[in-house]
DNA sequence: GTTGCGCCTCTTTTT
DNA sequence: GAGGCGCAAC
């Protein structure tokens, strides 16, 4: 039988979509249709009759699981697609530990500790057992801890290990494993797990109970695997485990895009994967649709130069296209001001969009000219990475506060804020606290809710005081069933001053803190106005169960449109673009020298790092160095990249002068003084003082009213229910036009079945939908 | 207990 | 160059 999702595709991503049973390994290289390949064939399985609740499919980010589960509700309805297990292997399986938290002594509503939780843990135990921070370096203790969690050995396992501690000893860190023990008791007092532990404890839980496993074996008889190239131990051996009854099982990847090994990735999982899985079936995804002749062929010029990885010919049946441009600069102001003016230039002859144009670089810290010679040019742009939104100060003292309420265990959420806002909490009276409670094997909150129970030694001023944090937090837990999270964050934001002490003195640090405060709760609104709408529950629970695994890249904004797109190569990564920058290809910078040497298995990662950022590119690439640049804020020399060498001359456009004359390379300090590179732009603006009005300062002004008519938002009003029937166009807060094409149940629990003109099939209770008749 | 200043360390990438 | 941390003063 012909299905219409078939046309459309080639053979081999047709061989892929069609043959659902038994070990698959897709090869997948850079643009051929991967993402099509993996949503038709789930459509696929839908449309062999096979529940969607039956079908696993894990991914690396929430981005590419979100975008896969829209096209397949789009090709076969969202009331199908909503039931599929889709989603990143961290989410989904803190999902099935909540659901079987009890078989592994952890609450359902256990916290996720992100990296900076994680972190500061690991700080107070090196202080707690009177090591030194010099020689323990936190940083470097959760690497060593993450990496044993994610080889699956355990605290107890890794003393015995001979090999680790051996390892451990000749960096001086013999205290590596009394520490991972430590934090492993007090994540597990504090009912936390951190990253790591999603899988891990996945993996004990598989292991240790065989019943569970088989029930998850049994449930998800079809999985499938994105991007298995960056599987880590840990992930590899939960689906090698799930997979074990029925072995249908698809991984799809490209070895030339393994890009991820510093966190653990292992290669060898998808050069691997005929020896686990015999009788396997291969397919090779080889045309690449996405970019030019030339952009295939330089980036197959240059991937050639790997030793390992699996053969494939990808090649392009585009256009030729363009030659790379290499630019060339003496300084990394320089380098700036040619990415930002050749773009200009291009964008000005090509007629491009701003959003066409993506400029990538190996290091965050690289970001800062290119922003600079942006703005100079009044080139609209959005950056991605740095400090993300849920890892700000406020949205994490606002989630330490939602935490608590939840898992009063959550030490690290209760650290964060007894004393914010300040309520003469101290850290003196905190360490007492903590350490009674550590001797006693209890949380914080135990300890602080009994003082006299611990026989804590405290005056009586400050019990009062601490008692007041602690009525304050039984106030939300007794909303907790009461309340929505909207309703309840709210009461949070609110009641504990949080939003008074970033209103009242109206610096422009404090507003936006303010405004992101605010953003933070129209997320939370949302979440919980679309729980109801769609019947789901719209507890504070919930909403926590998976905002610690959200990233910036999880929230695209309308505003955000058509801007030019900076951020690194590894978050380019499954993203394409008409026109790409690869910029500072220089040696000890990309590739990386990260650690000091370079190995051969190091220049081969940072090589396909280089692949994956050339791949990005649909019609031109433009690649630049610059041979002095400051880093650590000290001039320093480069030398262009072994990569430009590597690439195959004739698909390159070289500038013409070039071998650099040799007195270039002597620091010109006396072109760029020192303070300009400060003074480039006045958006500084002065710190107001404390004022119950208006500022003086207009810039200021504009955002405060612009936040007072956002609060003034009068609520979208909804048509009643009874109003809403079969056939009638509606129109929704956030999907759009839609018409309604199924009605079901009475009363109050009457629900429409609504399409839109997205093609966003949704079923919404009408008791609580924003829907108004339009006709 | 709080605040502010100055010194220190870093800079790879992400769930 | 920037943020985090510790120390010293209020």
């Amino acid at each position: 039988m012909e299905y219409p999702y078939l046309q459309g595709l080639n053979q081999a991503q047709r061989d892929a979509v069609e043959n659902i049973t038994g070990p698959s390994l897709v090869i997948a290289g850079a643009g051929s249709g991967k993402t099509r390949v993996l949503t038709y064939r789930i459509a696929h399985l839908l449309r062999m009759g096979n529940a969607p609740s039956s079908i696993l499919a894990l991914t690396f980010t929430n981005k590419a699981a979100r975008e896969m589960k829209e096209r397949i509700a789009s090709v076969m309805g969202n009331d199908i697609a909503r039931y599929l297990w889709m989603g990143t292997f961290h989410a989904i399986f803190a999902k099935i530990l909540r659901v079987e938290s009890a078989a592994i002594g952890y609450p359902s509503t256990f916290t996720i500790y992100d990296t900076a939780d994680s972190k500061s843990l690991i700080r107070s135990i090196i202080k707690d057992m009177q090591l030194s921070d010099k020689d323990y370096k936190p940083g470097t203790v959760m690497s060593r801890i993450s990496a044993a969690k994610n080889n699956l050995v355990t605290a107890s396992n890794y003393a015995q290990n001979q090999q680790i501690t051996e390892y451990d000893r000749s960096i001086r860190m013999p205290k590596i494993a009394d520490i991972y023990k430590e934090y492993s008791r007090r994540c597990k007092v504090a009912g936390a797990m951190d990253f790591d532990d999603l899988l891990l404890n996945t993996n004990l839980l598989l292991h240790q109970h065989p019943a569970i496993l088989q029930k998850y074996q049994e449930k998800f008889r079809f999985i499938l695997v994105d991007e298995y190239q960056d599987t880590n131990f840990s992930q590899y051996l939960i689906v090698k485990k799930l997979a074990d009854r029925y072995k249908n099982i698809c991984v799809v990847g490209d070895d030339a895009q393994s890009i991820y090994s510093f966190r653990g990735a292992r290669i060898e999982n998808i050069l691997n994967f005929r020896n686990d899985y015999p009788g396997y079936q291969t397919f090779k995804l080889e045309q690449n649709y996405r970019s030019t002749q030339n952009i295939v062929n330089a980036a197959n010029s240059i991937i050639l130069k790997n030793k390992r990885q699996i053969h494939k010919e990808v090649f392009s049946e585009n256009e030729q296209g363009t030659s790379i441009k290499v630019l060339q600069a003496i300084t990394d102001q320089e380098e700036g001001q040619q990415v930002v003016e050749a773009l200009n230039v291009h964008r000005l002859t090509a007629h491009d969009q701003f959003s066409d144009y993506a400029i990538l670089y190996r290091t965050n810290a690289q970001s800062r000219i290119f922003e600079e010679q942006l703005r100079r040019h009044n080139i609209p742009y959005k950056i991605y990475g740095g400090l993300s939104f849920y890892q700000r100060k406020e949205i994490k003292d606002m989630l330490s506060y939602l935490r608590l309420t939840i898992n009063s265990a959550d030490n690290e959420a209760l650290k964060r804020i007894i004393n914010y806002p300040a309520r003469g909490i101290g850290e003196t009276t905190l360490n007492k606290l903590e350490q009674t409670a550590n001797a006693h094997d209890a949380s914080i909150w135990e300890v602080a809710s009994q003082p006299e129970r611990f026989h804590t030694a405290l005056n009586k001023g400050t019990l009062t005081k601490i008692g007041g944090f602690i009525e304050l937090i039984n106030s939300f837990k007794a909303q907790l069933t009461l309340s929505s999270a909207y309703e309840l964050a709210l009461m949070v934001a609110r009641q504990t001053g949080i939003l008074e002490e970033l209103y009242r003195e109206k610096t422009p640090e404090n507003l936006s803190k303010f405004e992101n405060v605010q953003e933070l709760l129209n997320a939370i609104q949302d979440f919980s106005l679309n729980a109801r709408e769609e019947d789901m529950p719209d507890k504070l629970e919930n909403y926590l169960e998976d905002v610690a695994l959200l990233t910036d890249q999880d929230t695209d904004k309308e505003e955000d449109r058509n801007k030019v797109t900076l951020m690194t190569v590894h978050s380019a990564k499954g993203l394409e673009f008409k026109n790409v920058f690869i910029v500072g290809l220089e040696e000890k910078l990309f590739p990386s020298s990260f650690g000091g040497v370079m190995t051969m298995e190091s220049i081969e990662e940072e090589r396909r790092l280089f692949y994956v950022a050339l791949t990005r590119a649909m019609k031109n690439a433009w690649i630049s160095y610059a041979r002095q640049r400051y880093s650590y804020g000290q001039l320093t020399f480069s030398e262009p990249s072994r990569f430009i060498g590597e690439l195959d001359e004739r698909y390159l456009d070289l500038p013409s002068n070039q071998n650099m004359p040799s007195f270039l390379h002597t620091p010109d300090t006396f072109s760029r003084p020192f303070k300009q590179r400060n003074n480039e732009d006045n958006r500084y603006s002065p710190p107001q003082r404390p004022s119950s009005g208006q500022t003086a300062n207009p810039q200021l002004n504009q955002r405060l009213s612009k936040l007072q008519q956002a609060y003034a938002r009068p609520a979208f009003e909804a048509d009643d229910p009874g109003l809403i029937t079969l056939g009638c166009e509606v129109e929704h807060q956030r999907f759009g036009r839609g018409k309604v094409i199924q009605l079901e149940g009475d009363g109050a629990n009457k629900k429409a079945t609504v399409v839109f003109q997205n093609s966003v099939q949704k079923q919404l209770l009408l008791k609580f939908a924003r829907l108004k008749v339009i006709k």
